[in-house]
DNA sequence: TTGTAAGCGTTATCAC
DNA sequence: GTGATAACGCTTACAA
């Protein structure tokens, strides 16, 4: 494994200064079309290129994105992930994939992100709170964050989001129009932003409409056996006159489960029996085993958006984008 | 947004030499107590932490691995994710998550992998030829690269994998003993080597059997709207009577697609009628809805090995592991 | 247009 | 144990 070779190199081959060599790889740069021949020349000769490395110690900027995660249960997360990671390649942008768990909070990936000199950090659907900032191994000037599919809770961090408030105003009143008059609400165990607006939302548009009140459930986890297991104590314990006629779930994989085990466990038909509602839109539920009612993020806008901060093309500032509420038959 | 305290400037502050500063800051430096808390106390007072990057210059060592992924309609990627990164931030690794596509082939993430000298790549189950290594705009001393998940087509890169071939010598043996004898094979696009591997085994299992005749299906892409095309497409044109009794797809996405078309659109029992096996044992499959008999490849010990090659603490080179056959209703 | 000098913030190596 | 010199490979002045 022979080393890259440098500007230097190619310079001496070249006949010229290492400096013309960098002038030859910079789009723009006053070079004469023959020592820019030259240089390439013998740039493809020795197989140089550009080491970024030193061009970003260089220019303080390494084209880097970090991605915090912290929930990887949901599928939804993947085709986010791809046409983030594109958007972002185009832009000349890698994205480096950061895993928040309990070994490696975001206090640690925080730090971590501001010695590799990212350019922004991302923190997509990730539960962070205020107080983390404040956090005395942090110290100002970390990269720009930004908050994706999720409102943030930190003031001066712009959050990029599906709007929420219109989401659950349309699914509720679709709902209520259906005749539905026994909601239920069933949340993720992450008691934070994400799911509380949402339900929030849910249960306001519930009460404009004379429905006080709505029944919630909380899944371990965000996982299809918790969202079963969750409503599988929840009906065996409701008495079949009171017990919901309609479920919202915090996302799609929460749905799946709950519809799951409202099939086969309790005979239940969906959803002349127990509606089921979910949020995301994920390619699983809009099989015919499920035709799960949903409701699907503007991801595509939400990741222009983020992506034009990043690049500084747009102004950054906290938005949201309406979704498109997904009719199909559990609902 | 201030800019990051240096080693030059807590060397000011403390009293010392920058290099004592760094001592400080290397586990095992020869340091005497005393200088050690002095540059820590102005360390702590600056905010000071290391800049990685000029390490990463001056070491030749970025702590970054890149892995490609191609696909990521499978979310079987997810969990291999959520579990390689974490692995590899447990050894000081980043991950740097590269979305190969039309626009950001091979050679392009390569060349870039090596501008920035990532100190691995891992080719996460895509599709990549030797071919593509002999691109002259490549040269030598890429990083060392590993294939994960699928096996490999390139001498001298291992290959960390599930053993196909005990796999399907196991599926098969319990499809025959379940007295299943007509056999058909659903595949993805990708006519490459994960896909080919399967299938030739399947073939050549069944054949030991004494049958003789594998019905082959293919999907246009990897995704259950895809899977179900082309069970539609197969289950219209077949007779019923010489139809295929086990359909074994490729991956779970396809086969959950199939079933699905099979159940909803023809009305057939599964796995009465069809028989339906899949590959990955992804967690939607385990759902009472599906069902779906399984492979689950032996994750865990595939990313502890890649991971221990790619710190040197294993020798690099191509293995395989077993993995678990999981049997539930859909065959 | 081209060459020179200084600097990015570390680490490696050698004196002291 | 500590300080100094050189080097990592590039960029950004500035001078020629």
């Amino acid at each position: 494994m022979r080393k890259r070779a440098t500007a230097r190199e190619v310079a001496e081959v070249a006949g010229v200064s290492k400096w013309t060599v960098i002038r030859a790889f910079t789009p723009g740069a006053s070079i004469t079309d023959a020592s820019r021949q030259k240089v390439l020349q013998a740039a493809e000769a020795l197989n140089y290129s550009p080491n970024l490395l030193a061009r970003s110690l260089a220019t303080n900027t390494t084209h880097q994105v970090a991605v915090f995660v912290d929930d990887f249960a949901n599928p939804h997360k993947l085709p986010v992930l791809e046409m983030l990671t594109e958007r972002l390649q185009a832009e000349g942008l890698l994205t480096v994939l950061i895993n928040i768990n309990r070994n490696f909070d975001h206090v640690h990936a925080l730090i971590n992100a501001d010695q590799r000199q990212f350019d922004a950090v991302i923190l997509f659907g990730t539960a962070f709170r205020e107080e983390t900032l404040g956090d005395r191994r942090l110290g100002p000037g970390l990269p720009p964050m930004f908050v994706l599919a999720r409102d943030s809770q930190i003031p001066g961090v712009p959050a990029i989001a599906c709007d929420t408030e219109l989401a659950l105003s349309e699914i509720v009143e679709y709902l209520f129009n259906k005749g539905y008059r026994r909601p239920g609400f069933m949340m993720g165990a992450r008691t934070l932003s994400t799911a509380l607006g949402r339900r929030h939302h849910y249960a306001n548009f519930w009460r404009q409409k004379g429905v006080e009140n709505v029944v919630e459930l909380t899944a371990e986890r965000y996982s299809a056996q918790a969202g079963a297991e969750a409503a599988r104590i929840y009906l065996s314990s409701a008495a079949p006159r009171s017990r919901v006629d309609v479920l919202m779930c915090e996302n799609d994989i929460l749905a799946l489960g709950a519809l799951d085990v409202a099939r086969s466990d309790f005979a239940l038909a969906v959803p002349q029996e127990l509606a089921v509602v979910g949020f995301d839109n994920i390619e699983l539920g809009g099989v015919p085993a499920y035709g799960l009612t949903s409701y699907e993020q503007p991801t595509d806008k939400m990741i222009d958006a983020i992506v034009g901060m990043i690049t500084g093309e747009r102004a950054s500032e906290t938005i949201v984008f309406p979704g498109r509420f997904i009719r199909r038959l559990s609902a």
